[in-house]
DNA sequence: TCTGGGGTCCTAGGACCC
DNA sequence: TCTGGGGTCCTAGGACCC
């Protein structure tokens, strides 16, 4: 058979899972079905043992009266995610839980279980990949995934792969998704947003102007608060508006790179490929203390916390086997201004002591008259351990520029 | 009753080198 | 002595995303 191959249109899907946190919260209490539920909240120590002994039955109901002091809960905890029945009161991720009780006093209050949400990350993704092998991670509930080349992938623009995925997923998990599909990443995720719950939407170039230009700039993934205010000044709300700007107009107002960005994208224009793996750039933890600390007057309570985190950064190193060679802090003020702080050492550690003592000189250049809400180790310039032992064994005292000067150095030897 | 935690990428200035 | 230009690394802050 020699059937002459058609020239493969580039399918990229995003998916989305729908509702993702509160979704597998669902699994675990289905009698809370068509509730307003929401997931969040600040920390709280008994919350392991509250979910053993309340076993299926749901958690709390916010505010009740004197929510949250009397729950144990700080009061600075946020929304993470929401039912579609908690939506229509307006409640939403990010949000503030007082805020949150105001809008919707039945909410049903869960707290957060990320190795639970990991687990079914896993699942889902892995069922994927059976699927399609060329994947992009997006974080815990999102992906992108290449069509292209997959087998049926072709068909109805995508559609019937991605309702092969939808499928799969649903019949191993119980969960649903929503999947756009498009030229590429840009388009198809603007794509998944638009028949959520369990939706599919296809995208093709020549939808440009009926399907993409009518949506608000801020449906860009890229264009956040602060751009959008921006463009909005300007005039410009919706992403037809965008396009029809000269670049060297956009370029003008917002810079090089990113106005040549924004009028791509407003055309439909993303040439990125898919990423299929990477490495971490940087490791970090942080804590919002339950009440606003003060260097000196709350000094044994800051120090403990402090050597807490650094501790647990070093441990995610060694976990994840790597090494780092720049230590910094975070802090924010009481009045959420922050600051950060960082130093580069001249070797690789992922030892606790030493991350403990240069954060520790970090934490000593940094204004400390103001309390804290908020204290953060970070480290960065990561190396593999298997790499950086392969560095020590073959002695590579890397510096390019030495290698490079000895090189020039011998050049007037050179025929 | 303000605003979590874990990330990535970009910008911009200064140091330093060629 | 002055001028210039490119490149890399480091640091601080900020926008944005999940």
């Amino acid at each position: 058979m020699s059937t002459p191959q058609l020239a493969n249109l580039r399918r990229i899907a995003h998916l989305d899972m729908d509702a993702f946190y509160a979704s597998v919260e669902l699994l675990r209490y289905p009698q809370l079905k068509g509730l307003p539920v929401v997931i969040g909240g600040g920390r709280r120590p008994q919350d392991a043992d509250l979910k053993a002994q309340q076993g299926d039955r749901p958690l709390h109901r916010i505010p009740l009266a004197a929510f949250p002091r009397l729950q144990g809960y700080s009061g600075r905890g946020v929304i993470t995610t929401a039912t579609y029945a908690a939506r229509q009161f307006g409640v939403g991720s990010a949000m503030g839980l007082m805020k949150a009780a105001k809008l919707c006093p039945d909410a049903i209050l869960l707290p957060v279980d990320f190795a639970e949400y990991r687990h079914y990350s896993r699942t889902f993704k892995t069922i994927i990949l059976d699927i399609a092998p060329l994947m992009e991670d997006r974080g815990i509930d999102e992906v992108y995934i290449d069509f292209t080349q997959v087998p049926g992938g072709q068909r109805e623009g995508g559609r019937v792969l991605a309702r092969l995925i939808q499928k799969s997923i649903f019949d191993a998990t119980g969960l649903t998704c929503s999947v756009g599909v498009a030229p590429n990443k840009l388009l198809a995720k603007m794509a998944s947003e638009f028949n959520k719950p369990n939706g599919i939407a296809i995208v093709y170039e020549d939808d440009l102007e009926s399907k993409i230009w009518p949506l608000a700039c801020r449906k860009i993934n890229g264009i956040g608060p602060r751009a959008d205010e921006k463009l909005q000044q300007l005039g410009i709300r919706t992403i037809g508006e965008l396009a029809q700007q000269d670049v060297g107009w956009l370029i003008d107002h917002f810079g090089q790179k990113t106005g040549a960005w924004m009028f791509d994208a407003a055309h439909g224009i993303d040439p990125r490929p898919l990423v299929l793996e990477s490495e971490p750039v940087s490791i970090s933890r942080e804590t919002t203390f339950e009440r606003d600390l003060h260097a000196v007057r709350d000094k044994a309570e800051l120090g403990a916390i402090f050597t807490r985190l650094c501790a647990q950064v070093a441990q995610d190193l060694a976990r994840k086997s790597y090494v780092c060679k720049t230590i910094g802090i975070k802090l924010r003020y009481d009045d959420f201004k922050s600051v950060t702080r960082d130093v580069t050492l001249p070797d690789y550690t992922a030892d606790a002591a030493t991350i403990r003592h240069h954060a520790g000189l970090c934490l000593k250049r940094v204004p400390l008259q103001q309390r804290l809400r908020l204290l953060g180790v970070r480290v960065g310039s990561l190396m593999t351990v298997a790499e950086h032992l392969d560095r020590l064994k073959h002695k590579t005292p890397e510096p390019m520029h030495a290698v490079q000067t000895a090189m020039d150095l011998e050049l007037p030897d050179a025929p």
